[in-house]
DNA sequence: GTCGGTCAGGTTGTATGCAATCTCATTATC
DNA sequence: GATAATGAGATTGCATACAACCTGACCGAC
């Protein structure tokens, strides 16, 4: 965290950038930022410091920041760092065992989903919202479980990322919240069966394909095949 | 990176609080630092900021920064990350593969640390300093050769922990150092035969052993068992 | 026409002053 | 004696002034 009003101006810059309110590449005046939000240059300097930290912008001295480009590539490594970690709070969540709060949270949000699910209409907003808390809800309850302070910070960075910032989440397919909707339940039944590995590769997996998914609404043209598989094999 | 002297800052900041030069817990003024330093608040304050997203200090607002303690379990969690990281980093490796470059590189530090570690007596200067670097190629090529640009930093924040900074490094105890030497061998030669599940899994063993190995040489009382494994099994 | 130098404008880097907040010892009250 | 209120000192938060640096246009030399 920052100070009071650069905290505040270091979650609007990011939330901004993240947006897509800027152009990859951009470069970020100092006085016009500090005009933008009617702060002075000092707390906005903190600010662009703190996202420049968070993997956003970049740095070059006497020269300032510049919005950060992400292109495809970038984005498969973030899921496969994103599958890596979460595969490891899986297991570690399984081997620790869930708390009985945590286990009800877990199971009530994937019966939620799977009712939410269980029609053939497109979703309306309220299911959508309602879909992805409790995909944040599932996620989060098994990195908390998993009780290892540096995953949630590492997850962050991976997740906050131009153009694929949670709230897109692939168009809310009905087709692919059911299937994620599967994975849930089987990822939920390993962690309640302390079955570490299978939480593991069972999350590993579901968030590599999610990775796809997103790759493939965005670059409709060539499938996930080139982007997130590695060139060998 | 920071500003020309806020950098500098930061750095030298961040050096003091691995080498251990303040308390857990200790407050750090500004004005304090800034005269320590021969500078003024501002780049202070920009190191402050620096070192608090780096996980090194914990910031309340109002009330500045204080120097964040780590646990043994804090450790042992660090070690997790990093290991299910550099796991990551050797499966694409593999799965990428090497270029020639850096197979000569790999097989150089695992050959090099073997002759200077076929002698029966204590490790010289020399020799620590020399399988130091070489520990550090070996990684770093590894790293490089997954291609990922968000493992490098991800990697530095569970790296970089008071007590537990690489140059420490399990006392440098020769069987310790051969028993690496072999992971490293073993690792390497995974990589080159294109092995990704091996090689992850092998790196991730290492890593951990790594962690075991110092959180015993901390706690030489309970073992590692306590402090690594988890509750479960 | 091309290359190098120079200067003005703009942007970042640092220092400092003032306001807001916190800390803690002292005092007043019950 | 314990607890709450008060106020002075210290510390952080922000704004602003000045210095250093970079950028790009203009000009002159070759």
């Amino acid at each position: 965290m920052t100070q009071p009003i650069a905290q505040a101006l270091s979650a609007r810059l990011r939330d901004m950038i993240l947006a897509g309110e800027f152009q990859a590449g951009q470069h970020l005046r100092e006085v016009q930022l500090a005009q933008l939000f009617g702060a002075s240059r000092t707390p906005v300097r903190l600010a662009l410091a703190a996202n420049e930290k968070d993997g956003l912008l970049e740095y070059s001295p006497n020269r300032g920041y510049v919005v950060r480009p992400f292109a495809g590539e970038d984005i498969a490594a973030a899921f496969e760092m994103r599958a890596q970690i979460e595969g490891l709070a899986a297991r570690k969540a399984a081997e620790r065992g869930l708390s009985p709060e945590a286990a009800r949270r877990i199971a009530e949000t994937i019966d939620t989903d799977a009712r939410v699910l269980s029609g053939d209409a497109p979703l309306d907003d309220g299911a959508r919202e309602a879909w992805r808390a409790n995909n944040a809800v599932f996620h989060k309850t098994i990195i908390e479980a998993a009780d290892n302070r540096f995953i949630g910070p590492a997850l962050q960075t991976v997740q906050r990322i131009p153009g694929v910032y949670p709230p897109v989440l692939a168009s809310y397919d009905p087709v692919l919240l059911r299937k994620y909707n599967g994975h849930h339940r089987r990822i939920g039944e390993c962690i309640l069966a302390r079955q570490g590995t299978r939480a593991e590769f069972l999350m590993r997996e579901h968030v590599f394909e999610a990775g796809e998914d997103i790759l493939t609404s965005l670059h409709p043209a060539h499938g996930p095949t080139q982007d997130l598989a590695g060139a060998a094999e």
